[in-house]
DNA sequence: TCGCCTATTGTGGATAACCGCAAGTCGCGC
DNA sequence: GCGCGACTTGCGGTTATCCACAATAGGCGA
């Protein structure tokens, strides 16, 4: 699935031009007439940028705003308004939309910020994946080990663990084996490493 | 330093009222009648929050939040508007501004945006100064314990590092049991777990 | 010059980690 | 029932880590 625009306005003339200005500079797009479309269109493969009109019929702007973002959509989205409202675009831009722009807009700056918008998708699902990759990792884990894991990651001795879980020693050391091989790290430090990057997200 | 509301507006009635209407509400404030006067004032220890007209004569609002950023400051700024301009808002808010609010405002709303900004504030130097300490207690590092340090976050072998390093393993030993002693752990997974804080900034 | 810190090294022993080999139980699906 | 994977354990040996005790050497400020 390649990166594209996805226009969402409910009047059909914003639809048509916005669309036929993107493709003119290059950039695809998919126009949807009301956000429940979208909405029930939408995949979290889906990458490229939102650009949504805030008042339409039926479900609002920042309404499939919130939708999205609670299906853990990080798509960028930029929201267009006719009628310039302050408070309603800093609450957006402080929930986390992209960019919020007032029309009339100009052209080449709205294709900017599409682009821009576009540009940083692509950015996050590259590093979204190399972390996905470890995530992967981990869910091959099994249940023991994985609670190893935790155990190695607060620093303690395999003797430690080994009565904390009531196994044996020699067992952990199996299971801690078992972990870093699947991780594909050789020592506790690399493991700790990796997973700090997790955490960062 | 307490923590404080820092006004700067260039209107004498609007210092005094918002003064006054913080004050009553429990908010410690000092005003400042241009950006001038407040940066030639501030310093890093200043806590609170910075409540900034956008229009001054003199340096403007953005221009005074855009210096306090450069200099490293970190205190939340709201800003007062009484014009609502939403790409100007917009670009505040995207700088990292904590609010953007018009004038005329609601002054139970400006006082509970204050109060969050101070407390976000609050909550910043607080996780700052825990990151602080690390950074000190790394600062108190020699030379080679460093460089061991590293090393051992390489998830290396006391014995790849004496080689790495040309030292005998003895040396290293000490370098290592030392560092951690400095770094207050007794692990290597807790140094890399500690030092991983750091990195998330 | 003396004392302190940093850096260095050695010996030797206790403790922990790492591994191959062997083998037992248990639950699940073909 | 048989095979497979997860989980379990023991034995014995190698390697690494951790530490106490002991010692040498250079730099630097009192």
């Amino acid at each position: 699935m390649s990166a594209r625009a996805y226009l969402v306005d409910d009047d059909e003339a914003i639809r048509d031009s916005l669309g036929w200005l993107l493709e003119s500079k290059g950039v695809a797009c998919l126009a949807y007439p009301s956000a429940e479309d979208f909405l029930a269109a939408w995949t979290c493969e889906l990458a490229g940028c939102v650009v949504l009109d805030i008042r339409m019929g039926g479900m609002s702007g920042p309404e499939l705003f919130e939708q999205l973002r609670q299906r853990g959509s990080q798509l960028p989205v930029i929201f267009l308004t006719g009628h310039g409202d302050v408070p309603m675009a800093v609450a957006a831009i402080k929930k986390g939309a992209f960019d919020f722009v007032e029309k009339p807009f100009n052209d080449n700056e709205l294709v900017d910020r599409v682009v821009a918008a576009i540009e940083t998708d692509t950015r996050q699902r590259s590093a979204a994946s190399s972390l996905g990759s470890t995530q992967a990792l981990l869910a091959r884990l099994t249940q023991r080990e994985r609670q190893v894991m935790e155990l190695v990651l607060a620093g303690k001795f395999n003797k430690v663990i080994a009565d904390e879980l009531n196994i044996s020693m020699r067992t952990v050391e199996v299971h801690r084996a078992n972990l870093f091989e699947k991780m594909g790290v050789k020592t506790a430090v690399e493991l700790a490493q990796r997973l700090s990057a997790l955490g960062e997200r």
